[in-house]
This record gives structure tokens, sequence and C-alpha cells, in this order.
RNA sequence: GCUGGUGUAGCUCAGUUGGUAGAGCAGCUGACUUGUAAUCAGCAGGUCGGGGGUUCGAUUCCGUCCACCAGCUCCA
């Protein structure tokens, strides 16, 4: 006589067992209909589910998350059917819910083409509409091996050979289909009801690169009809803050073939970019950094020496002069501890903090080049930080404050924070590791902060955090780090006289706040999708006259305001007003300055913003105030 | 690097039974001297990504290299 408890606290006593959706059915026959999986005791289980003893029970609709993820499974179970009824030897093998969706890995003796994909979703379209029942069975694994054996799915039989435990398996079918699942999954097909189909593309059986590769079709799928509409809508509109596009648009950046995945900045880019590296210069002078420049050619055998050229050497350039191999280098770090190593440092002088905006080139793999966010040649805001053991806390505490001073001024709010821990291939004892580990765990967690472990995604010699901001659309972009290295500074003879009179080799911490220039502009620009604050905008005010009557007092104004340090532009074309305006205002420039005669007369500048706010006449004095309280809103911020 | 796709004027894009190319915007020239998101007219602009092959003839067909796009793998 099972008692079930309902969310809101109720109860429902029922004679015999039940199934989850005899009680959305009796507490209704809507929320029976809407039913699409039930949570017993917290776990998520199918409409079907028998439930025999006292529990907690919530009907999950597709109205939950819950349920729509329910939905997405479900969707690449109704993928699948259709593939092999369109193509029937086509193999399955694994399908999960993804991000917005879901997809599925087949092997088949072709790449699927657009053409398919639109027969495939109209197939999903016709099953859905059959409304067929989805059913549950368990089988023991040596009739599932036997089943899919018979049937041809290769695959399968290896993921079921991988399979641990003794237990028995789930199964799934709908129709003549059957698949391998935990589940849970919707009653019936007819309840995926707003799906697309949205690409193909090759993916590695076990996303391994030696395997073979597999058809992968990726498909979006929503509780409603509604939801799905808003989701192509927020594709629509994140493709419109492509930075590429908008770098074009605005005359930021260029790239060309004879320099794959490496920026030539136009002079707007490049103020964006200067102000963002004076800002930065200022904020490490605050935060007590010392600034150093290192070359960009350094001998093979230094890369020897810091492990790199064994991990990494099929990614450097390398160039050779005078019978000797150099590289291009990869990053700052040897070259930091270089400086560090010149004469002889005290205990007095840790923590030292080393910064450079290092200027750093990887033979990235050519598919990997995504315009400004994955570069061949890029400037990192690097820095390192050599310390003891006992400030690595302190140290990385205040690390965080300073990032999190850094990504409030450009506008970013929401911040994800994760710990990467030991990889398989790595250097140092386990000692060494469970340390560094423990030294940010235990920092992220005097500061308060959330965090989610990724095991095994730390660098080869050592742990660390990464930061990843928020962007307005939602999409995470991971730019911080913060790591821990007992490693190198040993491998490259870092030594220190301690309080003891001992030389001791100290820790180093890694550290960066925007991660690399290249890829953070290219965040910022989809972001504020060109439109910069002010305070960064490579023009930030276009003085327009009406005629060339007031062409002097145009430049005369321009001259002021360029002395007080704001960018202006003047527009001195004969050109209708109205051109101009939409001219700078599609330029995104923050504020118009028209002159006519009106304003040569009284001495002022009419203003309106790139929103088409009218700001009114005012005076040069009062407009430099407006510009001045643009600046300061980004430290108020 | 792998799978698939794409590459035509500065930009956005048309261009099918293979006969050496077009539009809009931008540019230039001239007229217009203008009050808050596009004034009018004219002109010029391209070895159709590179180098091969097939063909009397290739932007078009074939293979190859390069770059870009989507995804996978990688990311010190």
């Amino acid at each position: 006589m099972p008692v079930i408890t309902l969310p809101d606290g109720s109860k429902r006593e029922f004679s015999n067992p039940v199934t989850v959706l005899d009680v959305a059915a009796d507490i209704g026959p809507g929320l029976a209909k809407a039913a699409v999986a039930g949570k017993v005791d917290g776990t998520l289980v199918d409409c079907s589910h028998v439930i025999d003893k006292d529990a907690e029970l919530a009907i999950v609709t597709e109205r939950d998350p819950e349920g729509v993820e329910v939905i997405r499974h479900s969707s690449a179970h109704l993928l699948a059917m259709a593939v092999q009824s369109i193509f029937p030897s086509a193999q399955v093998t694994i399908g999960p819910v993804i991000e917005d969706g879901f997809y599925y890995d087949f092997a088949f003796e072709r790449p699927f083409t657009p053409d398919d994909l639109v027969k495939i979703e109209e197939k999903m379209q016709e099953l859905s509409d059959a409304d067929l029942p989805v059913t549950r069975s368990l089988m023991s694994r040596s009739e599932a091996v036997e089943l899919f054996k018979k049937m041809g799915e290769e695959y399968k039989v290896e993921i079921i050979a991988s399979i641990p435990t003794e237990e028995n398996l789930s199964f799934y079918s709908q129709g003549d289909f059957i698949d391998l699942c935990r589940g849970p999954h919707v009653p019936s097909t007819g309840k995926i009801k707003a799906f697309k189909l949205t690409k193909v593309a090759g993916a590695y059986w076990r996303g391994d690169s030696n395997n073979a590769m597999l058809q992968r079709i990726y498909g979006t799928a929503w509780g409603n009809k509604k939801d799905l509409k808003a989701y192509l809508h927020r594709i629509e509109e994140a493709e419109k803050r492509d930075h590429r596009k908008i770098g074009k648009k605005l005359g930021l950046f260029h790239m060309q073939e004879e320099a794959p995945g490496m920026v030539f900045w136009h002079s707007d880019g490049w103020t964006l970019y200067q102000v963002i590296e004076q800002y930065m210069r200022k904020q490490l002078r605050k935060h007590d950094y010392k600034e150093i420049k290192t070359p960009q050619v350094v001998e093979r055998t230094l890369w020897e020496k810091s492990g790199h050229w064994e991990k990494f050497r099929d990614d450097m350039f390398t160039t050779q002069s005078e019978d000797r191999d150099f590289a291009i280098k990869p990053m700052n770090c040897p070259c930091h501890v270089q400086v560090f190593n010149q004469g002889l440092r005290s205990y007095r002088d840790l923590p030292l903090r080393l910064a450079e905006f290092g200027s750093c080139h990887r033979n990235e793999a050519s598919g990997a080049l995504h315009g400004l966010m994955r570069v061949r040649g890029f400037t990192q805001d690097d820095a390192h930080i050599f310390c003891t053991e006992e400030q690595i806390q302190e140290e990385v505490g205040k690390f965080i404050d300073f990032l999190h001073e850094v990504y409030a001024d450009f506008g970013f709010s929401e911040i994800i924070y994760k710990l990467s821990t030991r990889p398989e291939k790595r250097v140092g004892s386990d000692e060494i590791w469970d340390k560094s580990e423990k030294a940010l765990a235990d920092a992220l967690n005097a500061k308060g902060l959330p965090w989610d472990e990724l095991p095994g995604e730390g660098a080869f010699y050592g742990p660390k955090v990464e930061f990843s901001l928020k962007d307005c659309l939602g999409r995470l972009w991971q730019c911080g780090t913060v790591q821990v290295d007992f490693s190198m500074p040993g491998r490259l003879g870092a030594q220190y006289v301690s309080d003891e009179q001992v030389r001791k080799t100290p820790v180093m911490l890694h550290r960066a706040i925007l991660g690399s220039f290249e890829r953070f502009i290219g965040i910022l620009i989809e972001h504020y999708e060109g439109a910069f604050p002010s305070w960064l905008a490579p023009t930030q005010v276009a003085i327009l006259n009406i005629t060339d009557k007031q062409a002097d007092y145009c430049k005369k104004i321009g001259e002021i305001l360029n002395d007080k340090g704001f960018r202006v532009r003047l527009d001195l074309r004969n050109e209708k007003i109205n051109y101009k305006i939409r001219e700078h205002t599609l330029n995104r420039v923050p504020f118009l300055a028209v002159v006519g005669d009106k304003e040569v007369e009284t001495q002022c500048l009419a203003i309106r913003t790139r929103q088409g706010e009218d700001l009114g006449v005012m005076s040069i004095s009062a407009f430099e105030e407006l510009l001045q309280n643009e600046e300061a809103k980004r430290s108020r911020s």
C-alpha cells in the first residue's frame, strides 16, 4: 500500500503498486497527458516505472528542465530509428544529450549530406506523428550481445563489453527499433514534437583520433515549439555577433592566407588593443607586479630543460641559424625563470611577481584555428609569481581579487570556477600534487567561491584553476587561469636564500587574467556586438559639421578634446548630416557631436548617442565632463 | 591533423546542358552646402583561391595544394 508524497507535501495512498503515470492520472488527466517521466525519491524514471512502496514522487513534464532532457534523449533515439529505417546498413553507436540538444553517432559507408538531413528529419516527424509507445525491457549481457551481433551492430557489442557490471542491461524499443540505454525515456514518440536537425560532422569513435571516424548528426529539441523557435532565434542573434564579421565591418583587423592564424591589426583594432594593454599595465602596477620583456626566439636547449620540447615540439615553430636550433617562444615561463635567476635572490624578494605582455607563437592544428579565438600568434597577459609554499594560498587569493576587479571593469559579472587536477602524463610526485591541489582548493574556499573539479585536466607540471566568464548570450569563455608549479623552477635551477641561510627552490605560480589579448578582444566584440563602452571604443566622439562653414570650429573642438586624451574623429565631408549620422552610428561611435551655425554661435555642441538618444546642446566643458564620467563608470562598476 | 562544406569586384552576393562574367553597397569624378540613420548623375573596377589535367575552348568537369567555415581531436 504505497503512500506517495508529492512535491507540494500532499500525500496519496494507493491499495496496489502503481506506475508514475497512474499517479499522474489520479491527480488529473491533463497532468497524465503532459507527463514525460517521473522523479521517485530523487531518481529520474520512466512513466511506466512501478512504485510499490512509500516514496516521494514528482511528475516531470516538458516544462521541467529534466523533462526537456528526457525529450532530448528520446529525440536521439528517434533520430537513430529514422536513420536506420532510411539507411538500414547504418550502425548505431551512442546518442547523448548535450546543451540545447542531442546528437547520435553512426557508422555508415558514406557521409550524410544536407539532403539526407531533410529526409531524416521528415522521417522523424512521421515517427513522432505515429506516436509509437516506448517500452523498457531487461536482458542479460549474453542475450544482448547475441541480439546485437545478429543485428550486425558491432559498436553496440563493443559498448556492452566495456560495461563492467554483471547486472542486467536495460533496453528501450519503439516500433521495430531497439537500443541499449539506461533511460529514462518519454512514454511515446508523440511527446517529441519540437525538434530540428542542425548539422552533420565527423567524430571519432570514443573521441580518440586513432579510431574510425563516425558520422555525427546534431539536433536540437525542446519541450514545445515556442522554445524551439526562441532557441533558433538565439542562434541567429549569436551569428550576428560573430567577431569575425564585426571585426571586418568595423575595420578592426584582418587575417590572410599568407599568415594563417595570425592577426593584422588595423588602426581602430590596435587602438582598442592598446587601451586594454595600458589599462592592464596600470592594474599590474597597482597590484605590485614588475613588468619585463623577454626574447622571441630562444635556443632549443632551454625548451628541452623546461620539458616543453619533449611534449610540444610538433606544435612549436622552429628556426635554424649558424647550426643552432631555435624555437619561437610558445610561452613565457622559462624566460621568466631566467630573469629570476639573475643575481642571488633572497626570501625577502618573495613573492616576486614578474609580468609580461608576452608574444607567443604555437603551430596549432590547422583545423583548430578560429578567428581571434584560436590563433597561432598571440599575446598573453602573462605573469609568474615566485613564492614559498606558505605563500601560495595568499597569492592565489590576491590574484583572484585582481581578476575579479578586471572582469568587472570589462562588464563581466558572472564567473565560473573550475579546478583542474593531475593528468595521467605529468611530472612531480603525488605528494607535491596533493599539496598543490589542496592549496588551490583552499584559496577558492577561503573566498567562498563555488567551483567544480575537472579531474585529469591539469597541466603536466601542476594543477590549475580556470576562470570562465559568461557573456551576454550566456556563453562561457575560459580566460583566466592560475597554476601551481613545483617543477619548473627546479628544472631550470631557480633558487633563493632562505631565512635559515640555505638555498631553496621557490614555487612558481603561472597566471593570466585576459588569457590572450586576441581572444579577449574577440570575446569583447561578441559581448558588446562591437558597441564598446566609451572607455574602450576606438573612436569615442565623431564631430560632424553641417556645412563647410563650421569646419574651423569643428577642428578647434577636435583639438581641444584630443589634447584632453579623448579619441576624436572629425567628419567634415560634404555630405548630408543624415548620411554622416548613419555611418558613424553603424560604426558604433558612442557620441556624435553635430555642429551647425547655431552651435558655432553659442560655442556649443549638439550631442547624440549611438542609441539615437538626443542629449541636447551643451557647452564643450559640459561634454568633456560627460566623457570623463563615462571613463569613470569603469572603475565604479 | 581528421570528416564534410565553401572560395566570383574592396564588401555582400547572382551566374547549369563548358563558349573568358553581373547587381547593390563601397571607391573615383562632377553637381549639390545640406539640421539628426543612405542627395543625384557619370566613370572605373575581376588572369572567377593557386598551380595542373581533360577539351578546339574551363569560373563551370577531374585530381592536387592553400585558406576559410562547421564539427571531431588537440590546447603548455
